[in-house]
DNA sequence: TTAGGACGAATTGTATACATTGGTGAAGGT
DNA sequence: ACCTTCACCAATGTATACAATTCGTCCTAA
């Protein structure tokens, strides 16, 4: 398509001619990798919808690597996909936000345990650089990149565990917690996660299993009371309340 | 293409007069569970490729939704996808194989210290139930039912748990051992779930959730140490082996 | 005036045509 | 004889054409 001269959509992306062509091959990752990030960092709010035709020309590719990229983001979690309705941003219902976070409990405790014995000082230096850019952005107050780096900082723990099933699970949890958030946060959240970062690494440090997961704990549960509290916010099963009298 | 009325394996999907026709939106549902199937049962070996115009002749569809069903297939982890190259069977390696055991002692240890707490008579009769058909196909020497079974009981003790999200890590995580199953099982390898099945839900009868967690892990080392044994079969590392000397 | 249905626009679902890649093997030069 | 080169083939990657569905709108009839 990009061979019609005059499309100006499409000019801007075919004209990587001098650069080195990025080869097309790795179009689909790319997108993928925006569209997810937008719905992590909730620049798209959750239920907005997702349509092929319009994300094809923004992206200036064919509906088929669209649909592709929403497969996978389905897949992930973070878009439902309606049959003949279209695809939209996931909406987790208070329930499953439960489940996400008592797997998370559940996959990061073992995580952490584990940590505890075998994280080297390289490790825990790569912790205590993202804690010090979080505690940067609190300062700076930048909402957006506080949330990126707490959940980056989730990731790099699962990552040191050096278990790459349990650290895809987790990318996953946080990239659902994300968008929980999104939907359940009240307005006056506290800004929670600094402190209790710090407790966790701090138990990584003295190599004491029990302390850094009673800290991940906490920190979890923590997290997840912010957004309880908003418990029935949402869709009220009419079917039961207006059942017709019989 | 399912308008040649002589072609055979099409010839009922074409067929939607008088039967409840099929809609097509659910097409690729069946094909994902059919071929799922065959990788699980071990009728189709790992490394095998999955040749997507054979096929889409073989269920009657377009490339399109085999393309589909492989790349979900290959999100569950069951399938390589190699750019350019085409579909296979997921190989896992040693090392993937050992980390997914790892992650299966994390994850199912958690749910059944849950389950231990909040199983009721219903759900252990269930379980008893996938105890005895495992026994029956045991003594009819159905192997390939045995290994489905055993994947079931594991299922079923995830989905009483209640959680969808951990039930969803241990249904890729089962599937993906009895891949490896396939891989690394030595031939005489010992019929060991049979009474180590038993023994987790003796404990979860008696609701000892420690006991229960003992059992569980002591059944998964177990299917462990089974493919452990043969650590180095597969492929050599040419490179290292044959440094030239310098 | 309103219930009901038919048309139409918009959007997704599927199939097919075209482009590109990777490999195999034959031809030709060294 | 061997290595290189090129052309062809088979299979995947991508775009597009076509079919099917949904939903809103408008028109008609009671």
């Amino acid at each position: 398509m990009q061979r019609v001269p005059g499309a100006t959509t499409s000019a801007d992306k075919s004209d990587r001619s001098g650069v080195a062509r990025k080869r097309a091959g790795r179009a689909d990752e790319r997108i993928h990798s925006e569209i997810y990030a937008a719905i992590i960092n909730h620049q798209i709010r959750p239920a907005t919808p997702l349509q092929e035709d319009a994300l094809a020309t923004a992206f200036g590719v064919s509906r088929t690597i669209i649909r592709k990229v929403l497969q996978r983001l389905a897949h992930e979690k973070l878009v439902d996909l309606i049959p003949n309705k279209g695809a939209f941003v996931a909406r987790p219902s208070i329930e499953e936000a439960r489940q996400v976070f008592e797997a998370r409990r559940g996959v990061e405790c073992i995580l952490i345990e584990k940590l505890a014995a075998t994280i080297g000082d390289a490790g825990i230096g790569r912790l205590t650089d993202l804690l010090d850019a979080e505690a940067e952005a609190l300062t700076r107050n930048d909402k957006k990149r506080r949330l990126q780096l707490s959940g980056d900082f989730h990731l790099e723990l699962a990552a040191l565990a050096g278990n790459a099933v349990l650290r895809d699970f987790v990318q996953e949890l946080v990239s659902r917690t994300s968008l929980i958030i999104a939907l359940y946060e009240s307005p006056g959240a506290v800004p929670c996660s600094q402190s209790e970062h710090r407790d966790i690494i701090d138990a990584l440090k003295q190599r004491d299993a029990k302390a850094a997961v009673r800290a991940m704990e906490h920190h979890l549960r923590h997290i997840e009371a912010q957004i309880d509290l908003a418990d029935q916010p949402s869709r009220v099963d009419f079917a039961a309340l207006f059942k017709p009298v019989a």
